[in-house]
DNA sequence: ATCAAAACGGATGCTGCCTCCGTACTTGGT
DNA sequence: ACCAAGTACGGAGGCAGCATCCGTTTTGAT
């Protein structure tokens, strides 16, 4: 009441719940179909009609966006435990495999991040998102570099492509001893000061 | 004649002339469109039934092996070149470069590729060619190690890894700017006593 | 209880995949 | 030149997934 601005009506109940609904089933769908499961199963099985599904979200990005909310706070929930430690290297490094780990949620995420990443495309509902991971990956690598342990050279972009990359192949079917060679690999590529091993 | 023992007839002439244009027309789709081009369309450009496009090549990976045959060449044409070097660590990078271009011919490429370098599946017509890439990176590999120019805990596969991703990446469309920063990076990791930069 | 706005979902048209089977073509022999 | 046997062809068709339209139902407000 009062001076009310709100002229609007309360949204509707079944909304909210086929949204939930819809995002749940989704969830399932993407970690084990991946990100290119069928939108007509995902809307069959959660109990509604495709047109649904598509009002919700309109694109297939959309949805995926929607489902990534959740992971995208515990990512950044994530942040305050890594800000503790006081090596700006080793901060470094757990994000890294932070995001990788993030990227990896979905078998074929990463396809549809990168091309959110190029951005260009202001109403991809991705692009946002990874702008701030590049950002966040800048920073942890700008005071690793005032400490002295990374390569000057060495930009977040570079690091964000090369998290994407190892989580691409990851999901690709890769052994995992064969991920961590690669992991180490990349590390040798920022590190400074490092033991030639 | 003689004790010959070729039974058979001689293969017909129409058989020859549809292999041939599937392969043209779908070597100039995959340039367009990518990996995931249209298999009908493909036929119906040839001027053939899809019928026949499957009777040719049962599968789209079987297809991409036989177009990717001719390219397959000119990287083996490439070795030669590259074997002339004096240089092993220069070798060893010029080969790396020329295997990106190779999976980078058609946009998707790394994938399929990926999955048949997992191999298991011996059926794959992709799992072959992979496997020769990864051997003859390998050998490389030893050549510069030998010469001290390469870090010791570098195997082929790693490199062989690290070009699929990069050629990855080049394919969803990133600028060739970054590329060549990450590009870079990889080289710092595998390179012994660079200029930490 | 009633109304209008809001949301729903089945039906539909489209594209691409892959296979079956009747037909047409090529080869080798006469 | 012709024929028979075998080979390859290709259109038709079933299936799955995408995305949209529109008549119907649900919902919140009065």
């Amino acid at each position: 009441m009062s001076a009310g601005a709100q002229r609007e009506r309360k949204p509707r109940a079944d909304v909210q719940r086929n949204r939930a609904a819809l995002l749940e089933t989704a969830q399932r769908h993407f970690l084990q179909h991946g990100v290119g499961t069928s939108l007509e199963a995902v809307a069959k099985e959660a109990g509604v009609g495709p047109a649904t599904l598509y009002r919700h979200f309109p694109t297939r990005e959309a949805l995926l966006a929607a489902v990534l909310q959740t992971r995208s706070e515990e990512l950044v929930a994530r942040q305050a435990d890594i800000d503790q430690l006081g090596d700006p290297a080793e901060a470094l490094e757990q994000w890294l495999r932070a995001m990788e780990e993030y990227f990896s949620a979905f078998s074929g995420l990463p396809d549809p991040l990168m091309a959110a990443a190029r951005a260009q495309e202001p109403d991809n509902p991705l692009t946002i998102p990874c702008h701030i991971l590049i950002s966040a990956t800048d920073q942890y690598v700008r005071a690793a570099q005032l400490a002295g342990r990374v390569r000057a050279s060495v930009r977040g972009h570079d690091l964000f492509l090369a998290a994407c990359s190892v989580a691409w192949i990851k999901g690709t079917g890769t052994e995992e001893e064969s991920l961590d060679r690669l992991r180490t690999l990349i590390a040798s590529g920022y590190r400074r000061q490092d033991t030639q091993a």
